[in-house]
DNA sequence: AATGGCCTACCGTCCGGTCGGCAGATGACA
DNA sequence: TGTCATCTGCCGACCGGACGGTAGGCCATT
């Protein structure tokens, strides 16, 4: 087996482990057995344990911050952008369930300078829906509230999905997602305000 | 030192230190020197590391139901009822935050049978306001929404403030459960839908 | 011959938990 | 009230094992 592959392996193995059974509690022979390989070996492609972890956390702050760019391109309507992006960040939470529930569990296992710099990709993340919804303040189309908190509630909400959800249950992954983004929505047009738009699309069609 | 001060000082160290390291990163010895005590000593107390988690997620568990139910005491309006229990939620987790914090990161230190026991308990809780919105649905104050989902969605919401909050910070515990009260309110009268209830008092009183 | 990928064997440390005992307070009893 | 046995709360020393990580070598491929 090439190494790129195997180094795939055990990251894939890895954060299956970090998932059901959390960092702390998964030795690095579990990785190992679950690989296929010896202890020593994973050493031969993660310097250690903690590199392991943060190469996870990593690669999933990444994808997540280039997937929601991507869904956002072209949508201009400030409200349809707000829509979209709680549907990108739902998504991506529940299809790439394990991944974001430690990133969202096991910062803990982090070196201060590792943590720092999680913690400041989440940041910039948090500011794309923090400017998402300023813009809709502005433009009329969500009532004054408060940002930062409401920010914060919007993403915890939609992550909170990754420790909770169940591929085969249910509900599917957009009938999730089509619940927080009407829940999300209305709560930021604030109901006892002027609740006068129309639906939109997204909404009705 | 009566033996029932020195378990409380035990008690309020761990949590201290659980808060701010993890269960997993703190060591017995840590409790102990934070205690002004040796480590054996612990042990006189306490079964084990994990009794002394259980013990403090199981009082937390307690003092929270026990809390929102008299707090809905007296309270008769729907609405109204589902307003005071978030604010009593919030309340709470932002006051009593290293043990709400504990209590919804580590419950991975419990073996399976006290996690049953916890879990037991925290499904108890989420039911009083899963009871409350489809009371709010049959009455007709809210908009037909999927209850689990969103009853899950908003206990994690108010509960994620405990993660977060610092006491000393921009906004103090009454104006973020404010927040939250009419946000929640607002998504779940779903602004699409018909909206068409005046303001209700404690919102203008 | 050299490199890549993996192995066996081992090390040092830390940590939860136990054991036996010790000092002071308590209480029964003469 | 003095004496002695008992109990309470705590301590120092220790154990067993798990775990992250290392050293050095082996073997197949190039």
């Amino acid at each position: 087996m090439p190494a790129t592959k195997m180094k795939a392996t055990i990251k894939s193995v890895a954060t299956d482990l970090f998932y059901r059974k959390g960092y702390y509690a998964t030795a690095i022979s579990d990785i190992a057995r679950g690989s296929g390989i010896q202890k020593a070996s994973i050493y031969y492609h993660y310097a250690s344990k903690e590199d392991l972890l943060f190469s996870i956390l990593e690669t999933t702050m990444d994808d997540l911050t280039v997937y929601i760019r991507e869904t956002l391109e072209g949508v201009s309507d400030v409200e349809e952008r707000l829509r979209v992006a709680i549907r990108g960040h739902v998504g991506f939470h529940l299809t790439r369930q394990k991944e974001n529930f430690i990133a969202n569990s096991e910062l803990r296992g982090l070196s201060s300078q590792n943590f720092r710099a999680i913690v400041r990709m989440r940041d910039a993340y948090e500011r794309i829906f923090q400017d998402l919804i300023r813009r809709g303040i502005d433009d009329g189309a969500f009532a004054v509230v408060d940002v930062k908190i409401l920010s914060y509630a919007i993403l915890t909400l939609c992550t909170a999905g990754a420790s909770w959800f169940k591929p085969d249950g249910r509900l599917n992954v957009d009938e999730i997602a089509l619940i927080y983004e009407n829940f999300i929505i209305s709560g930021l047009k604030q109901a006892e305000g002027a609740v006068l738009r129309p639906p939109v699309a997204a909404l009705s069609g």
